[in-house]
DNA sequence: ATGATATTACGAAAATGATCGTATTTTAGT
DNA sequence: ACTAAAATACGATCATTTTCGTAATATCAT
């Protein structure tokens, strides 16, 4: 069995990801109005990026009506773990700790995520 | 005052980058051989890149011996706080807690990190 | 059915990044 | 000073990604 290899989204494509995730289902249209209100870039261009996502693997798309239908077909979780490994690998020197220490110190998590992190820890341990 | 604005490095940049932290600084020839041992690449290739780099802003070298010898003008960290900043945007809708959840959910940090990661929390929470 | 309008399809150009071959320069040893 | 060796400089090519113009197609309203 060949395993399936995973597909690295380039940074355009993950933009469209995001809304995607974000709306579960999107056409064209409601896309690229969401990528309009932070970037400057032509319906054509949104358009064919998700064309070449679909190519690739990293969208499907319902052809049924007039205006295509696009669903992710990879998950947010196994992205946001790819992503986070090789970051990890790359700048981290391969430690996850080091990681999650720069995360914390530089950026705010709310209290609940603080207890949530704690417990994690807490199992980790055991 | 202008700010001094943050230079993104590539991929391929990265790779050069962490040689040159790791040593503290570094020729072209050693940079080379470090990147050698893990992918196929040619010298000039090594040195096309660092001297781009060089342009960019983000190394500084010394021309006063015949090998150049290349530092980093960006600091490691800052290079860590701003890559992580841009993926707890776009890929953990701006949840710092959330991608330190992946990451310890993930990957396995070691005890001396887990502990450390518990002080912290504690500090915070405070 | 027809026309207006919105959508997709397609191809190609522009922009960026990575690669390397060749020329030039520098330096150390003799 | 000369030569060999090693380094830098430079330009060109290739690959990938992003961009968008234009053509073809589908749909809705009348």
């Amino acid at each position: 069995m060949s395993a399936p290899k995973y597909i690295k989204p380039t940074e355009g494509e993950l933009e469209i990801l995001r809304v995607i995730w974000d709306k579960g289902i999107a056409s064209v249209r409601e896309v690229h109005e969401e990528l309009a209100k932070t970037k400057d870039v032509g319906y054509t261009t949104t358009l064919k990026l998700m064309q070449i996502m679909n190519d690739k693997g990293l969208v499907k798309r319902d052809k049924s009506t007039r205006a295509h239908y696009y669903t992710a077909a990879v998950s947010q979780e196994k992205t946001q773990k790819h992503l986070l490994g090789k970051m990890i690998d790359g700048l981290f020197g391969g430690s996850p700790g080091r990681l999650v220490i720069q995360a914390l110190g530089n950026y705010n998590a709310s209290e609940e995520e603080i207890e949530e992190i704690q417990q994690l820890l807490n199992n980790l341990k055991k």
